[in-house]
RNA sequence: GCCGGGGUGGGGUAAUGGAUAUCCUUGGGGACUGUGGAUCCCCGGACCCGGGUUCGAUUCCCGGUCCCGGCCCCA
C-alpha cells in the first residue's frame, strides 16, 4: 500500500522550508527587538484545558484521543491556555511579562483556502498590566511585524472592544448578547436581508437592528468613533472612560505605524474568553481570511490560579501569511549566507578540502564537500546553484592555492590559499 | 460533518474500451581521465485505491481516499 501523506497536513520540502524560515526569522527578530522572549511547551495538552475557556465549538474540531493512561488529551489547537499554564506555574517571573512562541497547532476541519489541520501560529503576549500602553504594544508590535514582511499599505488592522459592545447591546435591553454577537460576526458575510431576519430570531426588535447595521456598516477613524455612539446609544455616560482608553489606544498605535488602523463594530472574535480590545489584520483587497487576530484576555488565568493576570495577545497563522506574501512576490529569502562548493577531484586531496570547508564554516558560511568522486564536469554541475565554487585538485594541493569560481559570473581565479581565507 | 470540481513519472502535460501510454522538464550517466552548469546521446521514472460492467478498464459506473475550493466554525 501507497502510504499518503495524512489529510489537511503538509510537507515542506527545503526550497520552502528555507524561506519559510527566513520568514519566521524576521518574525521572531521584530519581537525580540520589542523584548518579548521565546517560550516553548508541548504539543499534546488535557483537553480539559480547552474545555472551560475556549467554546465548546473549539473542542469539537481538536485532534483529540484518550492516551494509553486513559487520559483526555489533544494536539493543541491554540496556544494561549498553555501560555498562561507556563506563565502561572512560576510566580517568581517579573511582570510585565513579554513572551512569544512559534508552536504548530492542530484543528480537525476540512481544509480549505488558507486553512490547514496543521499549522505554524506565532504567538505574543504580554502579561501584568492591563492598560492603553499595553494594548497599543501589542497592536504595534503586530502592525511592525506586518510591516517587516514588507505588507505596509497592504493590510488593515479593524480594532473593537467587547466591553463596548456588552455595553451597547445592554443599552439596548438585548438579553441575547452571545448570540447576538455571533450574527455580527457574520455581518460580512450574509446580505442585509439575511441580517436582519436573524436578528428578529434571537429577538432584536427591528430599531435596535437598524441602529446596529447603522454601527457595523462602516469602518471608522477613532475620532468619528465617540460621534457614532453618542448618536446610537440612550445612557452614553457609563461608556466615558472606555472610549477615553481607546482614544489614547489608538493614539498610541499611530508611534508604532502608519499604518491603516480603524474602529470596527464588526470585529466580535469568536473565542470566548477575550475580554476587551479584540483586533484583526486583513489584506486590504479583502479577499482573504485574517492575517492575524487577538486581543485582552484578563481572567483567562484564573482557570490555572487564584490570581487574575491581565493578558493581552496576538496570533498570526502561517497559512494565510504565505498567501499573501506569495501574491506580492514578498515570499523569499530575507538574507543568504555566501555559499562554497568545494570540488575535490581525489580521495587524496580530502584532508586539504575539508580543511579548507572547516575555515569557511567559522566564518559562518556555507561550505560543502563533494565526496562523491565524480568527474569535475559533474562536481560543477552541483555546484551551480551556490555562489562560488573551490576546484581542489593536485595543483591546488601542490602549491597552497586555492581554484575559486564564482557560479553567477563564471569568473575565475587561483589564489594562495592565505588570500583566499582573507576574503572570508 | 455537508456540498462542488479534480487525481496519468518528482513537476507540468497528451492520448486511449485493446498492442511497448505522448511530449517537456527534473534526476542519473556518457561524449569530455581538471573547466564544467551550453550542446548532443543514453538511462530511470506514471494511469490514486478497491469493487462492478466487459472477452478486455488508465478510459465507463459505484464506493473510498487524497488534492483544490465552498459551507459550518474560526484558534
Amino acid at each position: 500500500m501507497k502510504i499518503e501523506r495524512i489529510k489537511g497536513f503538509r510537507d515542506h520540502y527545503p526550497e520552502d522550508m528555507e524561506i519559510r524560515y527566513s520568514v519566521f526569522t524576521r518574525i521572531t527578530n521584530v519581537a525580540e527587538n520589542f523584548g518579548y522572549q521565546r517560550i516553548d511547551f508541548p504539543s499534546l495538552e488535557y483537553l480539559e484545558m480547552y474545555k472551560q475557556k475556549s467554546g465548546s465549538e473549539l473542542v469539537s474540531q481538536t485532534f483529540s484521543f484518550t492516551d494509553k493512561g486513559g487520559r483526555e488529551v489533544t494536539m493543541i489547537p491554540e496556544a494561549t491556555p498553555s501560555t498562561v499554564r507556563l506563565l502561572t506555574a512560576r510566580k517568581d517571573i517579573p511582570r510585565p511579562v513579554r513572551w512569544y512562541s512559534l508552536p504548530k497547532v492542530w484543528r480537525y476541519e476540512e481544509p480549505q483556502e488558507g486553512r490547514f489541520r496543521e499549522h505554524y501560529q506565532f504567538n505574543a503576549d504580554m502579561f501584568g498590566l492591563d492598560s492603553a500602553e499595553a494594548d497599543s504594544e501589542i497592536i504595534g508590535l503586530a502592525a511592525q511585524i506586518l510591516d517587516e514582511l514588507g505588507l505596509s499599505g497592504k493590510y488593515q488592522i479593524n480594532i473593537n472592544d467587547r466591553q463596548v459592545m456588552e455595553y451597547i447591546l445592554n443599552d439596548m435591553n438585548i438579553q441575547n448578547i452571545h448570540e447576538a454577537f455571533s450574527v455580527i460576526d457574520k455581518y460580512r458575510k450574509i446580505t442585509r436581508e439575511q441580517f436582519i431576519s436573524m436578528m428578529a430570531e434571537i429577538n432584536v426588535d427591528k430599531k435596535n437592528t437598524e441602529k446596529i447595521l447603522d454601527l457595523l456598516s462602516e469602518r471608522l477613524d477613532i475620532k468619528d468613533f465617540e460621534k457614532k455612539l453618542k448618536s446610537i446609544l440612550n445612557n452614553f455616560d457609563g461608556l466615558k472612560n472606555r472610549i477615553e482608553r481607546l482614544k489614547t489606544t489608538f493614539s498610541y498605535i499611530s508611534f508604532y505605524t502608519k499604518s491603516d488602523i480603524k474602529y470596527d463594530f464588526s470585529v466580535v472574535r469568536g473565542l470566548s474568553y477575550y475580554t476587551g480590545i479584540v483586533f484583526e489584520a486583513f489584506d486590504s483587497v479583502g479577499e482573504l481570511r485574517a492575517i492575524l487576530g487577538g486581543g485582552r484576555y484578563d481572567g483567562l488565568s484564573t482557570l490555572f490560579s487564584d490570581e487574575n493576570i491581565p493578558a493581552i495577545g496576538f496570533a498570526i497563522g502561517d497559512a494565510v501569511l504565505e498567501i499573501l506574501l506569495k501574491k506580492y512576490n514578498l515570499w523569499e529569502k530575507y538574507m543568504r549566507k555566501q555559499s562554497y562548493y568545494i570540488c575535490n577531484l581525489g580521495s587524496q586531496f580530502i584532508e586539504y578540502s575539508i580543511n579548507l570547508a572547516s575555515k569557511i564554516r567559522k566564518s559562518n558560511r556555507i561550505a560543502l564537500v563533494d565526496i562523491t568522486g565524480r568527474k569535475l564536469s559533474s562536481q560543477i554541475k552541483s555546484a551551480a546553484e551556490f555562489d562560488f565554487a573551490l576546484i581542489i585538485g593536485e595543483n591546488e594541493v601542490k602549491s597552497g592555492t586555492v581554484t575559486l569560481k564564482d557560479m553567477k559570473t563564471g569568473e575565475q581565479k587561483t589564489i594562495e590559499e592565505e588570500e583566499f581565507y582573507k576574503l572570508l
